[in-house]
RNA sequence: GGGCAGGUAGCGAAGCGGUCAAACGCAUCAGACUGUAAAUCUGACGGCCAAGGCCUUCGGAGGUUCGAAUCCUUCCCUGCCCA
C-alpha cells in the first residue's frame, strides 16, 4: 500500500528546509506502513485571503507529495484564528469576517488548492469548530501550559520586544490556538513556511501536554515575490497568482529579477531534480541568456495551470505585444456612457481606473505614458476620440478597449 | 498609579506660529536604455481645475491667534522607566 520508507523520504526531503525532527519522521513513517495506517498532515491555512498564490503552491506541492504516498492532508481553514487577526507585526486590526464570508472563503480555497491536491484523499476542517467551543477556563489552561519567555524566543516577538513595539496579549494566544488545531485533529505531521517553524514547534510542545504524541514539523523555504525583495504576498503585491490567466502568469514571470529562476523552478515548478541541475549550469554559464531559461520558467508555470497549448499561446502572445509592440487580442473592453458627461480622456483614464484620480491621469499624460490606437498622446488636455471604438493604453501593459454604446 | 518620550503623506523621518501640501530617504508610477531582468539616468508622487489658483490633510475633539503640523485644553493610542 505505502512506498518502502526510503523512498518515502526521498521524495518528502526534495526542496524542504528543515524537518524537526527527522528520525521521528521515519519512525512515523515505519509505522505507518507497519498498521496500514495514513500519516495525518496538517495545513494551515488562512481564509481572510483567499487567492492563493506560487507562495502558497510551494506547501501544496508538498503536501500533494505526502498525498501521492497514500497519506491523508487536513486543510485546517483558520475562521477563528482569522477572527483574532494576524500576529505578523504590523498588522492593523482586521476586519473581522462573518461566518458566511469564512465559510464561502474556505470553499473557495479549497477549490484553488486542490488545484493541485488531488481530492481522493484531502479533508478540510474549520477551526471554530473546536476553537469557538473553548470556554474561558480552557483558554486560561491552554494559555498556563506556555511561559512568556517562550513566547519571546519568537524572532518576530524578540525583534518588536527589543525594537520597542507594541506586542497584544491577544498575540500570545495565536500560536497556542493553532497547536490546539494540532491537538484537535491528532497531526502527525504540519507543514508550513519557515516563517511558520516558532508556531509549529509550539505544536508539538502543546500536543504532548494534551498527552499526544508531538507532530514533526517540516518547513519549506519561502517563495519571494516577482519584486525579488519581499515573500510572495498578496499585501505586497507581488505575487502570481495561481488563478491567474495565462497571459498575467507568463508576463509576471518574465519580470522576476534574474537572481530568482532558479528558486522558481525548484520550489514552484515541477522540473526533476536533474533538471534542475541542468538549468543551475545554465543560469551560470555566460553564453546563456537567463532571459531563455526565464521563457521556460514562464511557459512551464502557464502549463501547470493551465495547459501546454495555454503556455503556448501566451508566449507568442507576449512576443506580440512586447517584441512586436502590437496590441493584444482580448482586451477588455470599456463601455464609454455619455450619461457621465467625460469629455476629457483625463476624465475617460480616471474613470475607467486606470489611473487613480485625474492627477495621476494627467501625470501619466504629461510623461507620455499614455496612448491611443498606438499614438503617444501629447496634450493634458485631449478630447476623448470621436470615434465609436478606440484602443486606450497606458503604461507598459495596460490596455483597455473603449467603445461608445 | 507616578515620571519621561512619542503619534506627520504607503513606510521611515524632518519640521516646532506665517515663505508647509509639508525637506529627505525608501517604496510606487511614467519615460529613456533593455530581456516586462538588474544597474543607471530623467520626471512625477493629497484632491480638483489648462495655468495661476482653489480645496482637504500632520492621532481625535475643542480653543487661542489676522494666521496653527507648530501654542493651550481635553480625550484616545504607543514605547521606556518606576510602583
Amino acid at each position: 500500500m505505502f512506498p518502502p520508507v526510503k523512498e518515502q523520504m526521498d521524495l518528502i526531503k526534495r526542496g524542504v528546509s528543515e524537518i524537526i525532527p527527522e528520525d521521528n519522521l521515519v519512525r512515523k513513517i515505519e509505522r505507518s506502513i507497519k498498521t496500514k495506517k495514513p500519516l495525518r498532515v496538517k495545513l494551515g491555512c488562512d481564509p481572510s485571503r483567499p487567492d492563493l498564490h506560487l507562495g502558497h503552491s510551494v506547501v501544496l506541492r508538498k503536501l500533494r507529495q505526502f498525498q501521492d504516498l497514500g497519506h491523508q492532508a487536513i486543510l485546517i481553514i483558520g475562521d477563528f484564528t482569522g477572527m483574532i487577526g494576524d500576529p505578523s507585526g504590523k498588522s492593523k486590526t482586521r476586519p473581522s469576517l462573518t461566518l458566511e464570508e469564512t465559510r464561502r472563503n474556505g470553499q473557495s480555497y479549497f477549490e484553488q488548492a486542490t488545484k493541485i491536491l488531488s481530492t481522493t484523499n484531502v479533508r478540510m476542517e474549520y477551526n471554530s469548530e473546536w476553537l469557538g467551543k473553548m470556554s474561558f477556563a480552557d483558554v486560561i489552561l491552554l494559555a498556563s501550559k506556555y511561559t512568556v519567555a517562550r513566547m519571546l524566543e519568537r524572532d518576530d516577538f524578540t525583534g518588536r520586544h527589543k525594537a520597542g513595539e507594541p506586542i497584544s496579549v491577544h498575540e500570545f494566544l495565536y500560536p497556542l490556538a493553532q497547536a490546539m488545531d494540532s491537538v484537535a485533529i491528532e497531526a502527525d505531521i504540519e507543514l508550513g513556511g519557515t516563517d511558520q517553524k516558532f508556531n509549529l514547534l509550539v505544536g508539538r510542545d502543546i500536543q504532548r501536554e494534551y498527552g499526544q504524541e508531538p507532530q514533526v514539523i517540516l518547513t519549506l523555504p519561502l517563495l519571494l515575490g516577482i519584486d525579488g525583495v519581499e515573500k510572495m504576498s498578496k499585501s505586497f503585491e507581488n505575487c502570481i497568482g495561481i488563478g491567474d490567466p495565462p497571459q498575467e502568469i507568463y508576463g509576471k514571470t518574465l519580470s522576476i529579477p534574474d537572481t530568482l529562476i532558479c528558486s522558481y523552478f525548484e520550489l514552484a515548478s515541477d522540473v526533476s531534480n536533474e533538471e534542475l541541475t541542468r538549468i543551475k549550469r545554465q543560469l551560470g554559464d555566460p553564453k546563456v541568456n537567463p532571459r531563455d531559461l526565464k521563457r521556460r520558467l514562464a511557459r512551464t508555470l502557464v502549463r501547470l495551470y493551465h495547459s501546454e497549448e495555454a503556455a503556448k499561446s501566451a508566449e507568442e502572445e507576449f512576443d506580440r505585444i512586447f517584441v512586436e509592440k502590437e496590441i493584444p487580442d482580448q482586451i477588455e473592453a470599456y463601455r464609454l456612457s455619455p450619461a457621465n458627461g467625460d469629455t476629457t480622456l483625463v476624465a475617460l483614464l480616471a474613470r475607467a481606473r486606470l489611473a487613480s484620480s485625474k492627477g495621476e491621469a494627467r501625470r501619466l499624460i504629461e510623461q507620455g505614458g499614455v496612448s491611443v490606437d498606438g499614438k503617444r498622446v501629447e496634450d493634458v488636455n485631449a478630447p476623448i476620440p470621436p470615434r465609436s471604438e478606440f484602443v486606450l493604453k497606458v503604461g507598459k501593459r495596460r490596455f483597455l478597449k473603449v467603445v461608445r454604446s
